[in-house]
DNA sequence: GAGTTTGAAACT
DNA sequence: CAGTTTCAAACTC
């Protein structure tokens, strides 16, 4: 492990040797925007998020390459303990040292600030802001590097200033050499992307030294990570807070369009005027996939993310659009960090190639601000990164749940998680993921051969072709009812579910982050619950974008390895651990619910939703609780089965255990037999009326055919009549057959033996013929002329010669009773 | 959509 | 363990 933590101390300052090798001067520069208005505009701010998103990487331990018009990023492998720190967002009050305000146009001067936040104690995350002044009629343009020194909140500035004469582009061009800036551990490395001006500011422990390096090649950090075993020391998070204060509330839009051919992204920065009444200021998240599948990404700027390394990884690109007063807008960059679960970057929908202009005036967000409170508009972000941190550790602000690399949370079964975390509040996170049986993950974008393959941000792995997608959303764990906030209609069509809080709409719920390590969100299983320490925290809830396949192929396989509701199972592996894990937006999670059909592609269709009204989803009666899930989008009244009546719901849990161990066992499971691949009911059925052929009899509604653990009474769901089952059928039917004709004869005998049977007597003592029709003897009667018609039937006779057997039968009924009254008046 | 039927789960 | 009741889903109209 040790050994491992030196190539992690490696690791962290490779990036940017990587990066002086394969980046240019004139890459760099071609990272600039082309543009000819000195002025700023989305373009620039697109650049800027191009930074950030570089920067991102550089902190994510990525090796950065520019090849022309593209940047690829390339990730080194990593052990787990260099992994990034989980990243919270944060927002509101906090945000006024963080906040990038910046013009959005008609302004000649920029001042942007990089500021770097190495390694505070709590909030070990870097934090580059770019501030512009509006209104100001400066003639300078000013790029400023804050660094705090040593996370005592003093801070150091490095500013660059440049004449008024500078273009944008050159503004952006220095701005550019930022990319390179990594801020780890008090670390900050500047490198101008100017040929004729390379620039490296490199920050150590709270000291900031500028120097000029004359080849950017040559820009090697030998900086080792001083305080490797320090979490806290750790600056992998970079947060960019864009804020135009124009309008009353900033808004960021990172738009980006995917075209097949050309597969360029981009990234917008859009104002947009809400009426927003958010004093809290919310933060919006989207991921770059988000804005992607939303068509809002553009073409006209081209961000490669490659992957360089076996072990490809995926970058998180959250963006929080923040509708509020604090005029400030954050956008959160989160490189993904997984180590055995390489996240696939994930393709921009087709849908999205349109391409749309960088107008900042008349770009209309899809994620505006407004008041709405749709999850589709104000989409929680959770992120999730890998981490190798100690457990339970919060970074950011107290906005960051870890999850410990090592802390195993994984269950086969579609449950929330509960992670423990030292400390006050409990963070539930569901995870829903797809398992999957494959275990390489495989990022589809790449550079392609021409290089101008696309990149896609967000996280996601893909697995045998079949894309996976984990969503995060918050939870409110406060609430007795979770607010349903997706269409109905989209209910039954996609599985698809989300928690929302329900006391708040989304747009106030800038608190609820939850950054997890992606490489614990694929160990999460679905519905797992993670609790957090951070009483800041937000609740979380990750929920399957495609709603849980925990019900693999291999259903038995799978079912044996369900947890209990609400109880982890650390022994159960998680099938989904290998799969693609998205964070995506409700809007993300819209357009993943179209291509969702009832049936999930393996077979298993999306759980019902349940109406409970009595039980409070607490009972067995519940599905929802049955399968060890929380309800959601569900139509019951008064339900307890959510994360605000955990303990409540425990206690139900026990109560069923203790009625029925396995009671949250699968029913269905394979028969015993060896190699026989027969699902079957492990209970049975117990069905009397339905004939086993409704949906009533589960053995029916599992499509199962009715086996011996059944007690069902007139079982016609029998084996499918196969060819190569027919025999079996035809047995059952003989079988059948015989079976009737041993009651018919067991009547018989008994109608004999009673007849046989000492007569009744009267009150003198004399036997009487009548008395021998007893009930007894009646009922054994009308059993007799039941078997017979029976038979008759069976054997399909017509009307009259089943008449006539009945009414043959009934005379021998009669003539045996007769005979029994001589034989005992005889006697 | 209301009412009925059904069988599992819960209860006694 | 059996009988009864409760419950929610399935079904019917």
């Amino acid at each position: 492990m040790s050994v491992n933590k030196g190539q992690n101390a490696r690791a962290l300052v490779e990036p940017l040797a990587l990066d002086s090798r394969t980046l240019g001067d004139g890459d760099l520069s071609a990272l600039a925007l082309s543009h000819n208005n000195e002025q700023y505009s989305s373009n620039d701010f697109e650049a800027f998020a191009n930074i950030q998103a570089e920067l991102e990487c550089m902190n994510a331990e990525e090796v950065m390459t520019t090849d022309e018009e593209h940047i690829i990023i390339g990730r080194n492998i990593e052990t787990e303990t260099i992994v990034p720190d989980v990243e919270m967002t944060e927002v509101s009050e906090q945000a006024q040292e963080e906040h990038i305000i910046y013009t959005t146009a008609n302004q000649n001067n920029q001042n942007i600030v990089f500021q770097t936040k190495p390694t505070l104690q709590r909030l070990p995350a870097s934090t580059v802001q770019v501030k512009s002044n509006v209104g100001q009629v400066t003639q300078s343009q000013s790029i400023m590097i804050v660094s705090p020194a040593g996370g005592q909140g003093t801070s150091q500035i490095l500013k660059i200033s440049h004449p008024s004469t500078a273009s944008a582009g050159q503004l952006q061009s220095l701005a550019q050499t930022l990319i390179t800036a990594k801020s780890a551990d008090n670390i900050v490395q500047l490198r101008s992307a100017q040929p004729n001006k390379p620039v490296m500011a490199t920050s150590h422990s709270g000291n900031i030294t500028l120097g000029s390096v004359q080849n950017a090649k040559t820009v090697q950090s030998a900086i080792k990570r001083t305080a490797q075993s320090t979490s806290q020391n750790r600056n992998v998070y970079t947060k960019m807070i864009l804020a135009g204060n124009q309008t009353p509330s900033g808004q960021v839009l990172i738009t980006s369009s995917q075209n097949e051919n050309q597969q360029t992204q981009a990234i917008k920065f859009l104002n947009n005027s809400t009426s927003s009444q958010d004093v809290t200021s919310p933060a919006k998240t989207i991921t770059l996939a988000q804005a992607q599948q939303m068509g809002l990404l553009s073409t006209n700027k081209v961000q490669h993310i490659l992957p360089s390394s076996p072990q490809k990884q995926g970058i998180i690109v959250n963006k929080l659009v923040q509708s509020s007063s604090s005029q400030t807008s954050k956008m959160t960059l989160v490189p993904s960090n997984t180590i055995k679960s390489p996240t696939k970057i994930l393709p921009a929908p087709t849908m999205n190639t349109q391409v749309k202009t960088s107008t900042i005036s008349n770009q209309q967000s899809t994620f505006s601000s407004s008041n709405k409170s749709t999850v589709q508009q104000s989409p929680q972000k959770v992120i999730i990164r890998q981490s190798s941190l100690k457990p339970g550790t919060v970074l950011g602000s107290g906005q960051v749940i870890r999850i410990p690399a090592n802390q195993n949370i994984v269950t086969g079964s579609n449950q929330v998680h509960q992670i423990q975390m030292p400390s006050r509040q409990v963070q539930y996170v569901r995870l829903v993921s797809t398992p999957s049986s494959g275990t390489t993950n495989v990022v589809t974008v790449g550079k392609t051969k021409s290089q101008t393959t696309l990149q896609t941000v967000g996280v996601g792995q893909k697995l045998g072709g079949q894309q996976q997608i984990v969503k995060v959303v918050p939870l409110n764990t406060n609430n007795q009812s979770l607010r349903t906030v997706a269409p109905k209609a989209t209910l039954t069509g996609s599985g698809q579910r989300l928690l929302i809080p329900a006391t708040a709409t989304v747009s106030n719920q800038s608190k609820n982050a939850v950054a997890i390590p992606a490489s614990a969100l694929s160990q999460l299983a679905s519905g797992q619950a993670v609790l957090s320490t951070n009483s800041n925290v937000g609740n979380i809830v990750v929920l399957p974008a495609q709603y849980i396949q925990q019900q693999s192929a291999d259903d038995a396989k799978l079912k044996s390895q369900q947890a209990t509701p609400g109880l982890l199972s650390n022994s159960q592996n998680l099938q989904s651990s290998t799969g693609t894990i998205s964070v995506g937006s409700v809007l993300e999670n819209k357009t993943s619910q179209r291509s969702y059909t009832s049936v999930e592609p393996n077979g298993i269709r999306p759980r019902k939703p349940c109406n409970c009204t009595k039980s409070q989803c607490l009972k067995l009666y519940c599905d929802c609780f049955a399968n060890g899930e929380f309800c959601h989008m569900c139509n019951c009244n008064n339900c307890s089965n959510n994360l605000g009546n955990e303990e409540e719901r425990q206690r139900a849990i026990k109560s069923c255990l203790e009625r029925n161990p396995n009671a949250f066992r699968p029913k269905i499971g394979k028969g015993r037999e060896t190699g026989d691949d027969i699902r079957r009911h492990n209970k049975g059925c117990n069905c009397k009326r339905s004939g086993c052929l409704k949906n009533y009899c589960e053995c029916y509604e599992a499509k199962i055919p009715c086996s011996a653990n059944c007690k069902c009474i007139g079982c016609r769901n029998v084996e499918e009549p196969n060819l190569e089952k027919k025999s079996l059928k035809d047995l059952a039917e003989a079988a059948e057959v015989r079976t009737a004709q041993l009651t018919l004869n067991k009547t018989k005998l008994q109608l004999s033996e009673m007849a046989f049977r000492p007569p009744a007597t009267s009150n003198t003592g004399a036997r009487q013929p009548f008395n021998f029709l007893t009930d007894k003897v009646v009922q054994i009667t009308c059993e007799c002329l039941m078997a017979q018609a029976d038979e008759a039937e069976r054997n399909m006779f017509d009307d009259e010669t089943s008449q006539r057997l009945i009414i043959e039968e009934f005379g021998r009924c009669l003539k045996e009773i007769i005979e029994s009254a001589h034989k005992a008046e005889a006697t």
